[in-house]
Order: C-alpha cells, then sequence, then structure tokens
DNA sequence: TATTGTTATACTCTATAACTATA
DNA sequence: TATAGTTATAGAGTATAACAATA
C-alpha cells in the first residue's frame, strides 16, 4: 500500500491531535486485549472485578459509562460462561453484587498480563522523560474524564 | 452512590494506568463524538475523508484497523446516508475511491466542532506544562500505536 | 495467481422503553 | 415514590467465510 497523509499525526490544535491518537491507540489495544471468548467490554469489566472485587451493577455501569441495561446484559453473558457470580446484596435487597469466579481471576489475570506485554515492550522502548510526560498524560486524562 | 476504588487511578505500573486512562477518556469522548445519525467508527471514517479526500476501501480499513469486510459496511452507510459517493479508480478497476459529499463536508466538520467543544474546554482549565505532556504524550501515543 | 472489494451470517456492545421487586 | 435491576427489541460495529471482478 502507498504511504498516506492518513499516517502523519496532524499538527494543528492540542484537541485535534489527543483525540486522533487516542482513538488511534485505543483500536490497538482493543486488539490485544480482547481474547476469543470475550469482548472488549466484558473483559473491562471482568478486570474491575478482579481488581475491585464485589461491585453493584449500577457502580459497574457508571463507571464504564453505559446504561444499566447494557451492563446488565454484559454482566450475564460473563455469569452466562462462569466467569461471575451473581449474589443479592444482604443488606439491601434491590442491590446485587457481581463477584469473579476463581475461573474468572484466572481469566481477568491472564488476559492483564498478555495486554501488557505489547504495551510494556513498546514503553521500554521509549526514553524516561517521555514516560514521564505519559505518566502525567495517564494522570490528566483520567482526571478529565471525570468532568 | 458510593464513593467506589475504582474512581481512583490505579498506582502501580505506567502500562496499567496508561491503559485504563485511555479507555476511559476514550468512552467520554465516544459520547461527545457521536452524533444521532452517525455512530463512533462512521465518524471517524467520515472524519477522515472529510480531512484527506478521496480514499480506497483497503486504506480506510487499515487506518481504522479494523478488516476490509467491516469498512465496506460501515462506507455503506455513510452512502445511503447520502454522506459519501463511490466512484471506482479509473486508474485501477479493482479499486474504489470514497469521497464525501457536500452533506458530508458539512456534518463531518460539524461533528468536529462540537466533539472539540468538551475537550477544548477541560484543555482550557490544565496548566501549560500539563498541556505541554499531553502534547508530548499525543505524539508518543501515536508513534506507538504505528508499531 | 494476487489484489480489491462485496455479501452473508453471527456475535458483541449499546441504547430506549417497559417491566418487576425492594426500600 | 424512588431506587436497583431485568427483559425486549433494535441498531451499530466487528469478524470470518465465501464470492466476484480486475490486474
Amino acid at each position: 500500500m502507498d504511504a498516506h497523509a492518513s499516517d502523519t499525526l496532524p499538527s494543528d490544535d492540542l484537541g485535534e491531535r489527543l483525540t486522533r491518537s487516542i482513538a488511534r491507540i485505543y483500536r490497538r489495544l482493543r486488539a490485544e486485549r480482547t481474547s476469543g471468548e470475550l469482548g472488549d467490554a466484558a473483559m473491562s469489566v471482568l478486570g474491575h472485578l478482579h481488581r475491585y472485587g464485589p461491585t453493584t451493577l449500577t457502580a459497574l455501569s457508571e463507571h464504564e459509562r453505559v446504561t444499566a441495561a447494557s451492563m446488565s446484559q454484559t454482566v450475564n453473558r460473563l455469569v452466562g460462561l462462569g466467569y461471575v457470580v451473581r449474589e443479592t446484596d444482604p443488606a439491601d435487597g434491590r442491590r446485587v453484587l457481581f463477584t469473579p469466579t476463581p475461573d474468572g481471576h484466572r481469566v481477568a489475570g491472564d488476559a492483564r498480563a498478555r495486554r501488557h506485554a505489547w504495551l510494556d515492550a513498546q514503553l521500554a522502548e521509549r526514553t524516561p522523560e517521555e514516560r514521564a510526560a505519559l505518566a502525567e498524560a495517564a494522570r490528566v486524562l483520567w482526571e478529565m474524564a471525570e468532568g
């Protein structure tokens, strides 16, 4: 294939550069993240439960910025695959707590390792200054996503 | 809702922080980017054509990192909506060039302005040092996505 | 034969609307 | 009434497999 103008980063405003870079690296990471069985969203949810433990449906949906109805279907798939168990909160019968099974923890751990292999290799090739900029950007982007 | 551990940025390794921040800001930007008519992927393709002009199917699919079959359906929607025209390359009958219609250019321009409103407001609240880190990160992430 | 693109089919992800159950 | 969650349904986005057209 020919070289295209599309393969160069636009040099005008910061907002444009950021959105395009974020979309581009996200698509790249998505390919590393997903396994055969689990898509991007389900893997993200399983990773959250693996890391933080029992979480309600509403909390999951707010964290992932999707509707509760959408999240309900995503966790249903995880339950169906045997990676997550659904339990009613003893303290509030309306709430449901989702928790990974041992299988779920294993899959989440494996996926995290696999997903990080590519990124860590990329980071190792960067200068300390570049890594510092990425660390700072990670913090700032996280805060911006809150707002 | 309660405060959750999920609302704090993990402080261990850079790779983990980056992937989580990128996924989080991507989901946030996606909500700003999509209009009623066009989803994330279609808007991204239209934006590419708006910016760079006539492009082949294969070039589009490689740039967006999806299969040619998937891209064929995405551009089909854009053609159906009257935002893109499909023309056979006179120099190579196998190739198809996609080009925005005037309507397509208008929609792409409007969407870009709308999408940037939120981000530019966020950026304006940051320090010059933070913006510099974001600019550097945008460059580095773009290069990493290539590899 | 190789390259370019399309169609058929299926799955994931998401949304809105309507619903049940608990507080 | 308000909150938490589910189900039904529809549409976007993606993938693989099978195919047609052109080089």
